[in-house]
RNA sequence: GGCCCGUUCGUCUAUCGGUUAGGACGCCAGGUUUUCAACCUGGAAAGACGAGUUCGAUUCUCGUACGGGCUGCCA
């Protein structure tokens, strides 16, 4: 029996929750939720300078947006400092680690110099091996001793295995010299302490891991399963970045994009289960592996996202759909349907649903059951309805009056009078979708007359023979 | 500079030494059609480059080029 699996995705918040980012985080949560593990969420926050509370809650709607649902409290890496700085200070009294006296402008300077030279800028501090009777009464930083020769070895399930020679690795620094700890101290205790079993995290993070090792080697503590994935590039190949182009998960709910389609895009996005393209959340838990994830990066293509959301539209359930378009209004700061709109809204969602790519669409194609009469002409459809004489409609309304109430004899009825007058139900379509709909975009004539019902639609069709 | 990673149609990818290199999005042509969307048929489109290993390389090895990452008292 193997170790229930414990994920967690650990954004820094110093900014929105980007699209690579929320990758990351779905990879985490497909891979836990998918084998019955826990996904754990925990905010680096340690960067007092760059961390905002804004940046968090942005993140956290991003997440919701997604459903990506965590396990357990939102963890404060901050908030651990105390320990953090308990295991560095272990680490100290276990001589694996030392206090390091050189100034920041002395390392600096050490570093231009090796630049200069064309030399290595690993710094070696001088502290390393020093006798306690000649430490000064200075502010220092507490250090690793790192191995410095041999190699280290990351087992990585994507990247396969990762050799790095040890003297590459400097002594890196656990807590700065004002006693808080580093980023790099506080990943590995917190995933030690939370039990994360499994680190998937951006690929920016595999020389790291190295680095990492060292800790948990000189702790004794088990190396949790590593999978570095490739970043998220743009269209133009760059990296993807705040600076560059990313957007928030959340402007992509303000486009209108269903939170599946964005789920299946991103899953589909450097992961792959052969061939198969589109699929629901049930089988993407069921097919996440690490080992079908990519080792190259990807590149963000919006006509691809498109096409899976308009598929994932489809096939949405009615009820659902319904409560996500209130969801995506509110996010797209609109406002939301009334009980009526709503309420109609899902009864013309079957003929809506296929025809749309993203919600805005799907809306736009709503418009005749979201309006109340009088009917209200945009351009086009005003061209379109002065395109027939008023007469026709005046005529075709009594035959309404008494017609069957289905799709099959309304097609036939029309048809029917479009040859009695001599032409073809294609030139009656225009007008009769404009009359209605006051649009040149919209469902099914038969499908809007069917939603709308024998009332509204003579009452409208009557407005516009008017 | 040093170290590490990557490179299959425009894009996302399949292939785990032997395929006419497959699929999807997009694109082009045609069809259907009641607008939009959808749908049907067909088409163009790829192994970065160079060596090596092998009977045989997209696949394994090395080199080159290009791209990316790390090299912080940032995360």
């Amino acid at each position: 029996m193997s170790k229930p699996v414990v994920t967690r995705f650990a954004p820094s918040p110093t900014g929105f929750l980007h699209i690579g980012g929320a990758r990351t985080a779905l990879f985490n949560w497909l891979y836990a939720r998918g084998r019955g593990g826990k996904f754990l969420l925990r905010i680096e926050d340690t960067d007092r300078e760059r961390s905002t509370p804004e940046a968090t809650a942005a993140i956290l709607q991003g997440m919701e947006w997604l459903g990506l649902d965590h396990d357990g409290e939102v963890v404060s890496q901050f908030d651990g400092a105390a320990r953090h700085a308990e295991v560095a200070h272990q680490l100290l009294a276990e001589g694996k680690a030392y206090k390091c006296f050189a100034s920041q402008d002395e390392i600096a300077a050490f570093r231009d110099q090796a630049k200069a030279e064309g030399k290595s800028t690993l710094y070696r501090s001088p502290w390393r091996e020093a006798d306690e009777g000649d430490h000064p009464d200075m502010p220092y930083v507490i250090r690793i001793k790192a191995p410095q020769s041999g190699v280290t070895t990351i087992k990585d399930q994507v990247q396969g295995d990762v050799t790095i020679s040890n003297n590459q690795l400097d002594d890196m620094i656990l807590l700065r010299s004002d006693g808080t700890p580093v980023y790099m101290l506080a990943v590995v205790v917190d995933d030690h302490d939370m039990g994360v079993t499994h680190v998937i995290r951006g690929d920016d993070h595999l020389n790291n891991a190295a680095r990492q090792m060292t800790i948990y080697e000189a702790m004794g503590w088990d190396i949790p399963v590593w999978a570095h994935i490739p970043l998220i590039h743009g269209a133009d190949g760059k990296k993807l970045s705040k600076r560059h182009g990313a957007l928030g998960a959340q402007e992509y709910q303000v486009m209108g994009y269903p939170a599946a389609g964005m789920r299946n895009y991103l899953a589909r996005l450097g992961w792959s289960h052969g061939d198969d393209e589109f699929f629901s959340d049930a089988q993407a838990l069921e097919w996440f592996d690490l080992n079908g994830i990519g080792k190259s990066p990807a590149r963000f293509d919006t006509k691809k996202l498109e096409n899976l959301s308009g598929q994932h539209i489809a096939v949405s359930d009615d009820a659902a759909l319904r409560q996500e378009i209130q969801a995506y209004l509110v996010a797209a700061e609109q406002p939301v349907l009334n009980d009526a709109q709503s309420n109609n809204l899902e009864r013309a969602l079957y003929c809506l649903k296929e025809r749309a790519k993203k919600l805005p669409e799907l809306l736009e194609k709503a418009h005749f059951v979201l309006i109340s009469r009088p009917v209200e002409q945009d351009e086009k459809a005003a061209k379109a309805l002065a395109s027939v004489s008023d007469g026709i409609l005046d005529e075709l309304t009594p035959q309404l009056q008494n017609a069957s109430w289905s799709r099959d004899d309304l097609e036939m009825l029309l048809k029917t009078f479009a040859e009695a007058h001599d032409t073809k139900f294609g030139k009656l379509a225009g007008p009769l979708r404009a009359a209605l709909a006051g649009r040149a975009v919209t469902p099914s004539v038969f499908d809007m007359m069917l939603v709308l019902g024998r009332d509204e639609t003579m009452a409208r069709l009557t407005d516009a023979a008017g």
